[in-house]
DNA sequence: AAAAAGCTTGCAGTCGAATGCACGATCTGG
DNA sequence: CCAGATCGTGCATTCGACTGCAAGCTTTTT
């Protein structure tokens, strides 16, 4: 008696227990489909992978079996081993701001062509992004499109993680960045000449919040512009890209002492339409006979016959395929260096302000 | 001699090369932690699930030693294990449609707040959705929120693979399903008894794509309130959702021979712009002086002033809160049986249109 | 016809976290 | 002061697909 064996253990090599753990139900996994077409998983595994090294007749065998089990490979399971999620994260702050659905719909679409999905991570409005971002990277995202603030020290560390995260409308500074923009200070200088030479001496401006860059630079730009020219300084009010701050905007403008403005450069098309209302409805004011009106992005509405509005358009699909390209490039090749694609707006001569001829 | 050991193979049990397959380089673990903690990796798993039985000390010097790491929990191999995936595919078809970008907000946060991540998935208009899901299996989302046409094949095949859908605004005929729709029907009705009862006799439709259910059940229940009343056959013509078909609805009315109708129904709020705008600007009609326009949805741009239109606004809000708590409950608790919850559209007296008195 | 080169294929070990089990430590009560 | 209960922990296995390796088979070359 080699031993009276007390515990009647580690008899067993394997199998302890089956456990199965969250247990909703399991699926086919590649396992049924091997045991079906009489091949091992590893047959299975290939037939799903092009390029791999199968013969026809396996492939077939294979196919036939996946197909009458509905088998489908698990991604999660293949993100695992591959470390490739094939997920795409995009930040969005406001997706009520009317320009970023259109931002998203064409981001969402080019990622799609390019076999990636997007995981959607919207922001309450300028809430705590640091809470957010530890959920961002749980998922293993290959990627991420930021349209939402993002500090220095949180794209740090997206890089430290080497996550390749491309920027979208904005940028950090001087810092070298991935990012994809739209030249808002070329496109608000041009706003400005064109409106000066259409006969506007007396700018108004309704800028955006003070942490969006985008709106900081359209101002900005315009400032200098208005000030280069000789013309006396805006009167500048902060709005907050709604329909609401641009009516606000108005009013503000419409209660300073002196003469009313000629032209009134908002910082996005929402608000734009919200002075442009309040002008006319709540004022009287003629557009453009009395006062110009114009704004930035070209959303949809801005072309809405009621408006026919003076804008820059961005060029959304372009930029986004744009982002898309940059973020496949550097998730295929990371050590790349930073780039910046930068895109010009498009003027569009609506019919709410009173323009001299373009500058050659 | 027992063997010449042909194969020098079967010596080694364990480790014939390690092979890091994808090697986009390597994440912290939570093996590192738990080896830096001076734990086991159980211990450290333990730790980020609450409820599990760790002690204080070995929690403290287990976050220690994430937060010194930067570790982060790796939620695909998390959801190898439990097979919950903690992520919801919502399907919509047109993010154009400015109705659904406001869907698609309240969905984030509703399941952001839920714990769970929204995996986009938009349809290049009317494209093959079939082609479509496959990529939803494979992601093994934990459930599906479809504000996109689905067939009953389709509905059935996630059934099938005990994947939870709730349909958003959408039905499947007398088929159980789970949705959160809003009572089109009623607000049909209502709206035509409105505006028949502030005088309009003659009135004519501007109904949505025929394949848009939602679209379909706000122009029929229109039509049999419009028969019920005793009054004429309005005449009907079928757009596309978006402003120029609105317009070009609008256009189509006016050639019509007879008179013009004096009220005018929109399938939706975007459509109804369309044909408002082209009313006034293109024919110089006064709404509703002469003729009253009115639409469904309540986006935005209805409430601007250049429109103040006459609408039936969706609860988005609560209806999306309703699609998570559905969605979720259902996940809790499969077996369920399917539910529908349904909201009413709240009337929007808006200034396009002369309406009686509310009936009581 | 033998040798070399090619294809296919299965084996077995990964990826990172979760957990059933059993052992050890601590605490309670008699 | 020891039996029994409670708590905390580590071990080993699991989820499902991918892939390096080497063996088996076929084809080509000489």
């Amino acid at each position: 008696m080699p031993k009276p064996s007390p515990k009647p253990a580690k008899t067993r090599v394997k199998k302890p227990a089956p456990s199965l753990i969250g247990t909703p139900r399991r699926a086919v996994t590649s396992y049924d489909v091997a045991l079906r077409a009489g091949v091992s998983q590893s047959a299975v595994s290939r037939c799903f992978k092009s390029g791999a090294s199968v013969s026809a007749d396996t492939r077939a065998l294979v196919m036939k079996a996946a197909l009458d089990l509905n088998y489908t490979p698990n991604a999660i399971a293949r993100s695992l081993i591959t470390r490739r999620s094939n997920l795409v994260a995009v930040l969005i702050s406001n997706l009520t701001n009317l320009y970023y659905p259109e931002v998203l719909s064409e981001l969402s679409h080019q990622f799609a062509e390019r076999g990636m999905r997007v995981l959607l991570f919207t922001l309450p409005h300028e809430a705590d992004v640091d809470f957010l971002l530890p959920k961002v990277w749980e998922y293993q995202v290959d990627g991420v499109v930021a349209a939402a603030r993002l500090s220095a020290a949180q794209v740090a560390e997206f890089e430290r993680r080497h996550i390749p995260v491309v920027l979208y409308n904005r940028t950090l500074g001087e810092r070298a960045v991935n990012a994809v923009l739209c030249d808002q200070a070329a496109g608000a200088r041009m706003l400005v000449d064109r409106l000066a030479s259409g006969g506007a001496k007396r700018f108004a401006i309704i800028a955006g919040p003070k942490d969006s860059v985008v709106g900081q630079e359209r101002s900005q730009s315009a400032r200098a512009r208005i000030a280069e020219l000789g013309l006396a300084a805006p009167f500048v009010t902060a709005g907050n890209y709604d329909y609401a701050s641009g009516a606000q905007g108005m009013r503000l403008i419409m209660k300073q002492p002196g003469r009313t403005p000629d032209a009134i450069i908002c910082a996005n098309d929402v608000m734009a339409i919200g002075a442009l209302d309040t002008a006319r409805h709540e004022f009287g004011l003629a557009v453009p006979a009395r006062v110009s009106i114009a704004g930035f992005d070209g959303v949809e509405p801005s072309t809405w016959a009621s408006y026919n509005l003076t804008t820059l358009r961005q060029p959304v699909h372009k930029m986004a395929m744009a982002a898309a390209d940059l973020l496949t490039s550097i998730i295929g090749n990371p050590n790349s260096s930073p780039e910046r694609r930068v895109f010009s707006a498009q003027f569009i001569d609506g019919g709410t302000s009173r323009l001299g001829a373009k500058t050659p």
